[in-house]
DNA sequence: AATATTTCCGATAAATTTGTCCGAAATAAA
DNA sequence: TTTATTTCGGACAAATTTATCGGAAATATT
């Protein structure tokens, strides 16, 4: 569904938002430690997410991965998604036809279209304060 | 979503399917040109689908690919993604944990598995012989 | 100023997916 | 039986994704 760097970046993310939640500031070696992601690989992607102002890093001692609790209320699964994978879950044609839309669709467009729709949905409705604080509850885990 | 081998595969049957419900056996060349998609890629996922008894080949002149038409209303798309691409679209996690379900959820497990879910009905409930029919009347095409 | 720590980022390597080629096997027709 | 046609299937090639490595840049502490 989603691409390896997507499901390494929403992990990252969730864990840095644990952590400031707790006031706390991570190195890339804890976020890989904690999400079971290879570090180097990891770190290209959190590269990526601080370049789309997603999370805020600082370099040198005591400098790490953070995100401010308001900015965690604001950002939601869409953003990482998209800054990762781009628009291609949502434009994309079930076949791969490069035009397909309502006036010339594929066969399986219209049913899709909704089915895309709800996962779209359910993407742009959760923030990642939600995903963090479930964590913090003790109610999901990042492992395994 | 489906990977380029499903895509094609799933493009193949529906024109198999078509031609099918005209009495016409295609050839690989056929498939090709009228789904727009690499002949020896897609011969090589119709060798699969042939394998998995989801279409039938011929070998030899005035030999190639049919779908009978109870088959094609017996055969739904869940069968295709299934051959092509195995059950990591219904099984995975969204976050790519190797364990993942409701005792020891990954954090986006509830409201990922409710949208996986849509997903799988509307394969399952979708057979080669609605599609077809919607590409024999005009109603949606397979290239471009 | 020197040092240690940490992210940044480009080069490279490994793995997987996508795509091509070609000869073997099957079979219909002459 | 020969020939032409067509799928089958393994070997190979290209492209993309995933993953690693190492040095540069920034910065806090001493």
């Amino acid at each position: 569904m989603f691409s390896k760097a997507c499901e390494y970046g929403i992990r990252a993310i969730i864990y840095i938002a644990t952590e400031s939640l707790e006031n706390r500031r991570v190195k890339i070696g804890d976020v890989a430690d904690n999400t079971g992601s290879p570090e180097a690989f990891t770190a290209k992607v959190l590269g990526l997410l601080t370049r789309h102002r997603i999370v805020n890093s600082l370099k040198g001692p005591y400098g790490g991965f953070e995100l401010s609790i308001s900015r965690m209320k604001e950002i939601r699964l869409s953003d990482i998604v998209f800054a990762i994978d781009g628009d291609s879950i949502y434009r994309g044609c079930a076949l791969g036809l490069s035009e397909c839309n309502a006036a010339e669709p594929c066969p399986m467009h219209e049913k899709f279209v909704k089915v895309r729709g709800e996962l779209r949905k359910m993407l742009e409705t959760t923030t990642i304060h939600d995903l963090a604080t479930k964590l913090q509850a003790g109610e999901s885990i990042l492992m395994r």
